[in-house]
DNA sequence: TGTACATCAGTGAACGCGCGTTCACTGATGTAC
DNA sequence: TGTACATCAGTGAACGCGCGTTCACTGATGTAC
């Protein structure tokens, strides 16, 4: 029963829409977002090209709808993960780290599309504040999450939102090295590494 | 005088190609790699497409060989910029930082072709290997730079490797925050923060 | 330095394919009685 | 619950454009004498 300013969207016309969204993300990231056709993703989806232009009008729409969709799925998925996890074993900075940092997955075909949608969200300024406004929501999930798991650790965050800002950087600019180098341990040691120094660098002890 | 293992290469042949990699750098950054096509970058240089396959095989080929050529400029121009420049002021780390990041401009235009060569790399395992060799000389530029920089600081790098390469992920990760939000100054003055504090986690002081 | 010739490099027309976009249509879904 | 009808949603054929790719050609460049 949605309060509809939108019509009103049938099931079958919501499952269509669904369809296409999950076979953009396979197509992009196979081709690239530049590189694909509206007949790729609706062979990939089972549909003829008529449905892409029923529920879409451009595969910049398509883009977006998807690229939204998946980056929200990503953060409620990574919050599902961690919220009821234990914390009581942490005792270091190190330790809280490596708690949280598998529950953010470094997926290729993401990274892909989010490289591709960042260089498209450099060229069209609606664009850009749909990415700042992910980056925002990253942080605001991420902080809590970290502070949770600083708990034991006898230090506590100076400044919440410089290392929510410091820690997207960090992982953004890593997770890039770790993709070009896969089987080079060391990258991913000293992704770690980093992370710790940047949470040690924005945390200080609690005096009591 | 080439020492020709390749056809000898005319002048009028070097010329018409360095044209195609101008136009190529516009038209990418403008369209977007996988939007561009042949004509628009022939209509660029102001050539038919037959010169364009009498030069390049693809677009993949052109995109690849104007992301080196590119790249390795502006390394180039990096070094000579600070080569010269007086260190002698620099006390702090900050200072440090400061007389370098200016020195790395952070281009709209050459991020966004940075982020889709990125992309396309992450498909194609021998591009891998380009960007991997391309971080390393990154590297190799900029650390004796900077412990240049440091000299007056009284620290020194402790892990010349791994300082470099945390450095790369955190200009990557906050060159596209500067990016996206270019109006906001906060952002600009946390990265120089964040590089900060990176540069003093990875030195100490010297003990004499 | 000038001329004749050979090779090279870019021209521009031609071909055909693939794709975007439209639209009359039909089968699926929902509603009223 | 069943039937008749209305609306909706996806089909698939059709159209045409833009582009990739080729190639016989011509004008530019280089070389030998």
């Amino acid at each position: 029963m949605p309060a509809a300013v939108r019509p009103p969207l049938t099931r079958r016309r919501a499952e269509t829409r669904q369809r296409l969204l999950d076979a953009a993300l396979v197509v992009f990231a196979h081709e690239g977002f530049g590189r694909s056709t509206v007949e790729q993703v609706c062979e990939q989806a089972g549909f003829t090209r008529g449905a892409f232009y029923s529920n879409f009008s451009s595969l910049d729409e398509l883009f977006l709808a998807m690229w939204e969709q998946r980056s929200a799925q990503l953060l409620a998925d990574l919050q599902e993960t961690v919220a009821d996890e234990a914390v009581d074993g942490i005792r270091t900075v190190r330790q809280a780290v490596e708690h949280l940092l598998p529950a953010v997955p470094v997926d290729d075909e993401w990274y892909r599309i989010t490289a591709e949608f960042t260089a498209h969200a450099l060229r069209n300024p609606s664009l850009r504040k749909v990415m700042a406004a992910r980056e925002k929501a990253i942080t605001d999930t991420i902080t809590p999450v970290l502070e949770r798991s600083l708990k034991g650790t006898g230090r506590r965050v100076t400044n919440r939102s410089a290392l929510g800002q410091a820690l997207i950087a960090v992982h953004d600019g890593t997770t890039v090295q770790c993709l070009i180098e896969p089987d080079d341990e060391t990258v991913q040691k000293r992704r770690l590494d980093l992370m710790v120094h940047v949470v040690l660098a924005y945390t200080k002890e609690i005096d009591r």
